[in-house]
DNA sequence: ATGTCAAATAATATCGATATTTTTGGAGAT
DNA sequence: ATCTCCAAAAATATCGATATTATTTGACAT
């Protein structure tokens, strides 16, 4: 009945709960990178028991957001601008082979998805910065989905989280909307739905390159 | 004192030790693919306690070699041949753009490594399987670890293991043998010192497809 | 016989406590 | 003053026990 007693009844398992939160907390940087995690800190933190916490902790190295110094503890996975250029270049690689293969895929339900998840980013971006991130993760991944390729899909998952981490550090989550993001994710559903492969692709990592190339500028602090 | 009563004094910490030798028993077979791992059973098998034994096993989840159902404990990971050629596709992607990159950067130093691990391996191959095994992944990482670019590395490695698994499955993890594997690791190798990336990574993606058929040929069973 | 529901059983998830290990801080020697 | 080494403190890793949750079993009604 411990686990009962907080503020709701929202979270399943104490260990999702306590990933889902410590997860949020070192993509938006509220956890800095290279910080220390010690186990009673985020205990209190989270108001959950310690096994909980080393779990959440195991998980989230897996995402390569922790890692873990053995007999030593857990410590946010550090930044650097060779490890941003990385994610930068991979995602460019994987998301194309996902996209190419989404698009062979290609049928009226998929369609239907990606203009749905592309009308859902619009209207989020009217609310809250939280809302429109995920409603741009889920229109992003709703590109790739289609290849039916699991194991490219969890990459590709994982590099999206790593990016917007950067997004986040080097400019609070917000401020790369002054581009005209709209018109550029416009470009890639046309030409998804209209299953051209080069041009979809083509625009896709220029929207990519064009938000690296502004971080990366950012990041010489 | 509890820890060091048991055989010998060989790993540093429980868990590293359990997943250690959890991973080995998935890879080989041991345990096999979609075969519930209930922590107590496992507990005894590896005589050490629970909390080690789930966290070896949260660390095999980042290692898809794990899956975890949520409040329903874990299980070995399944496999499958659409799994399998996915494997396949994703390593000849990854480790062609790694191998280029590793080409890119050459050195002294790291083709004086190639030229050691390859003999290593020829070595090894004399020895029993799992020397090899080792060696085998020490030649071929060697061959990508010059570009110098960790999240690539670290796809390969995990994809590299995930094919041995099926290897073992199919095989017992030997009659892949009985191709001429040592000359097409001698025509890698000797590309990569000549620096001839487009001969390197057409050798290269060769010997997968090559033990890519085999093993799909196998299995339908 | 078969399907459904409830009690019994088994397994997981979590807690609190303890043993190890690392880190810190200070006393003594050079 | 600075360095080394040892003791105190803090943090991690691990254990054993308990509370929760899933699964099985068997009785009852159809």
């Amino acid at each position: 009945m411990d686990a009962m007693l907080d503020t709701e009844g929202k979270e399943t398992s104490a260990t999702h709960g306590a990933y889902r939160r410590l997860r949020e907390m070192i993509l938006t940087g509220e956890l800095p990178p290279g910080q220390k995690l010690k186990i009673e800190q985020l205990r209190g933190l989270l108001n959950t028991g310690a096994s909980p916490v080393r779990e959440a902790l195991s998980l989230l190295t897996s995402d390569m957001l922790v890692e873990r110094i053995d007999q030593r503890g857990f410590r946010a996975a550090p930044v650097s601008k060779c490890n941003f250029e990385e994610i930068l270049l991979l995602r460019c690689n994987l998301e194309e082979t996902a996209l190419r293969a989404s698009i062979a895929n290609a049928d009226a339900a998929w369609e239907d998805r990606l203009v749905l998840r592309h009308h859902h980013m619009k209207k989020a971006s009217q609310n809250g910065a939280h809302d429109f991130e995920d409603a741009h993760k889920a229109f992003h991944m709703a590109l790739l989905d289609n290849s039916k390729l699991p194991l490219l899909l969890r990459y590709c998952s994982q590099l999206y989280d790593l990016n917007i981490r950067y997004r986040y550090l080097a400019a609070g989550g917000s401020s790369y909307k002054k581009r005209d993001i709209a018109a550029e994710h416009h470009h890639i559903l046309d030409a998804a739905l209209d299953h051209e492969a080069d041009s979809a692709t083509k625009h896709l990592i220029d929207h990519y390159r064009r938000t690296g190339e502004y971080l990366s500028s950012q990041m010489d602090s």
